[in-house]
This record gives structure tokens, C-alpha cells and sequence, in this order.
DNA sequence: GTCTATACCGCGATAGAC
DNA sequence: GTCTATCGCGGTATAGAC
């Protein structure tokens, strides 16, 4: 857990910045707020960080890699790939639903324009995790592409989280996140079997449409 | 057509703000681009718009006026609720693959915090669009929550094209988006088969990964 | 390793001429 | 209906003391 002399400084910084960033990107955090949060004076920043461009790419990094160990541990606890899809989707919404930094991290960096930054991510925070839903999705289903259906896994699983923000406040809208065992139940099920197998169990309880 | 006797003059402001809002959010436009890209200055917004703020709520609600109209005419346009599903995911990735506008306008909303901006969009531009695919969720398959399974079909056809921005460095990717055909095929037969129940001809073409 | 002080720039919005 | 000019604020980053 040591890398160098300066690392218990440098992580004070970087867990206050990721919050933040999460919350409001990086042209929406000031280096005045890092300070704030961090307890220190913006001078004292470029100390540690050459740049605000630096100090995000290692607060992104920072985050990430625990979610690739999660993601990782939660496949290896499974034997089968049904069980497996199962275990990654549980684990998978019980932190985007605890946890919202990740959520919303990954969001403001779909919409970063900035290509350079967004190979770094990559190779340093997404790929392990890509790769690891390929392969899952290969063996699911060797008759579908494996990249688009771990990109449609991924998605079925994220963009409700994502949505819930805008779609809370419509009539009709079931907050089936806020319940884990129907919202895993619901995807499995859409799944694996489609709405034209799926048996009428696969049935959540809904709220009336006004 | 016409509103009032102003209505030409913030047309073009308006059209002109859509592409600055959707490349770089509310806070990353400026009433001086703004006022650049129309051939205006930024008090002469001032004239047409009390607001950033109303400038803002006014061009997306613009944008997804005609979202709304061509996701209804798709659904018009087709029969069974299995046609119709077909007609408004193929409309919906031509859209999404030719016009990123949209795209990036509701990503940057999806990360809004103001609740009472969200409020106003709900009800004026997202309202119909959800209440359209609420009912042919229900339509599809009665065994599903329905709005879980609106949901569910929003994003594994919208998720891919975000997604791609960050995808398309890592290896092993295969941007299905960029083949109307297949990503259709891959949606429609994913949502009614499931991997279950999915015929060996479901499968596109893949690259293998590296 | 952290501070105070500051250079320099771009922001939303407005006043008042035309 | 559009302009020029400007106010007051907050942004990144740096110089130099301690």
C-alpha cells in the first residue's frame, strides 16, 4: 500500500476530489474547492499535482480500480455463467445504488470530448472491466456477439441509475432500483429469456399508471 | 407556425444554442458563444431571453419537441406491439447514430442536480416519450413491470451510443452501432428471445479480440 | 510542504446610446 | 432590436516567504 513518500497526502486530495468531481465534472470543481474540502490552500495543490488535468485522471483511476476488484471478485464466486451474470448484477446495483460517485464519474466521462484523456482512462481504468464482461458475455451466449451483448448487459444495468435522476419526477415511473431482489429479478429474467419466454412469475409489482 | 412577432429572431438563437448546449452543457456555454454562433451580441440575447437559465430551458425543449413526434410516428406507422417495437428502435438508432445533438442534451440533463429544472423538462418534453413506451411495454409483455421493461428497452438501445465515446479505444470492441442492420437485429432478438431462447442466427459478425 | 498574495482571464448580466 | 462599454466575481496557476 505504499508507492512513496507523498502518498498519504496525495490520497487526502484525491478522495475529497473524486467526490466532488463526481458531483459536478471537471470544469464544474475549482481548485479553491478541492483545497476547501482537502483542508488546504489551493497553492498547496500544485504541490502534490501538476495540473487540475493530472489531479483528475488520478482521482478517476483511484475510483475505478476498486470497482474492477469488485466486478472481478464477484465473477470468481460464481461456477456457472448464469450464476455469474446473476452474482455481477447484484453486486453491480447494490453499489451504484449505495454509491453514486461511481454512477456519475462514468457519466461525465461519456461526455468528455477530450480523446487523450479518454485513452488514458481506458488503458488505466476501463479495460480489465470491459474484458472481463466480454468474456462473461462469450460464454453466456456464443450466438451473439459477445462485445454488443456485454455492452447491452452493461447498459440494462446502468441506465436506469442513470435515468432515475430525470424520471423520478414522471407519472408512472416505477423506482424498481430502490428495490434490489425485483430489479435483479426483472433484468435476469429479460435476459436470459426474453419477454416472449419469460414465465408470468417474472411479474414485479407495479404501481398504477395515472 | 408562428408565436409571435419575435419568434424568428429566437428561432435562430435557439438552433444556434442546441449545438453549444449539447457539445458542452449548460455551464460549459457562454452567452458569448452563444452570441457568436448566432451573429449576435450577448446583450442582444438579453433582449430575447431574461436568462442563461430560460435560453437554456427553452432550446431543449425545442430539441425534443420533434424527438417526441418521430418516436410516435414510428409507433403509428406499425401495427402489432412487436412491429412497433422494431420501427421505434430503428428510428431511434438512426436518430441517435446521425444526430449526437440529442444524444449529448439528455446525457447532460441525466446530470443535472437542479430538481426544479428537472421538473420542467419532465413535464414539457419527457413526459409523452416515456408515457409512449410505457404503453408499448405493456403492450409487449404483461408478465413485465411495465415501466421496468420501458426502461429496459430505452437503455440497451441508447446506452451503446454513449458508451461508445469510451469504448471505442479498448480492445475487443465492435461498434455494432456503426451497422444500423446488425445492432438491430442484436436489440430486437436480445429483448424478445433472450439468450435462452435466441437462435444460433442471431449472431453478427464479430472481430475476435486481440 | 504549506502559506499569502497576486497576475491575468473569462464569466453573467446591465446601462444607456442609437 | 442591437450595439459599446463596463461592473463584480471567480477561474487556473505561480512567486516567493516560512
Amino acid at each position: 500500500m505504499k508507492y512513496d513518500s507523498n502518498s498519504e497526502g496525495k490520497e487526502k486530495i484525491l478522495v475529497a476530489s473524486i467526490l466532488l468531481f463526481a458531483e459536478t465534472g471537471f470544469d464544474g470543481v475549482s481548485m479553491r474547492d478541492v483545497a476547501e474540502k482537502s483542508g488546504l490552500t489551493p497553492a498547496a495543490l500544485y504541490y502534490h499535482f501538476p495540473s487540475k488535468e493530472q489531479l483528475y485522471f488520478e482521482a478517476v483511476v483511484f475510483a475505478f480500480r476498486k470497482v474492477a476488484k469488485i466486478v472481478a471478485d464477484a465473477i470468481s464466486a460464481a461456477s456457472t455463467p448464469t450464476a455469474q451474470l446473476e452474482s455481477v448484477v447484484d453486486v453491480a446495483s447494490r453499489m451504484l445504488a449505495e454509491n453514486r460517485n461511481i454512477l456519475r464519474l462514468m457519466q461525465w466521462i461519456k461526455l468528455d470530448r477530450n480523446e487523450e484523456r479518454l485513452r488514458r482512462f481506458g488503458a488505466a481504468a476501463f479495460q480489465d472491466l470491459y474484458l472481463t464482461m466480454y468474456r462473461l458475455a462469450s460464454e453466456l451466449a456464443p450466438q451473439f456477439n459477445p462485445s454488443a451483448l456485454a455492452v447491452s448487459i452493461i447498459g440494462i444495468v446502468i441506465f436506469p441509475f442513470e435515468a432515475h435522476a430525470v424520471f423520478q419526477f414522471l407519472p408512472g415511473y416505477d423506482d424498481l432500483e430502490g428495490s434490489r431482489a425485483h430489479f435483479l429479478k426483472h433484468v435476469v429474467t429479460l435476459l436470459s429469456d426474453g419477454f416472449v419466454g419469460a414465465p408470468q412469475a417474472a411479474k414485479a409489482p407495479a404501481t398504477s399508471i395515472a
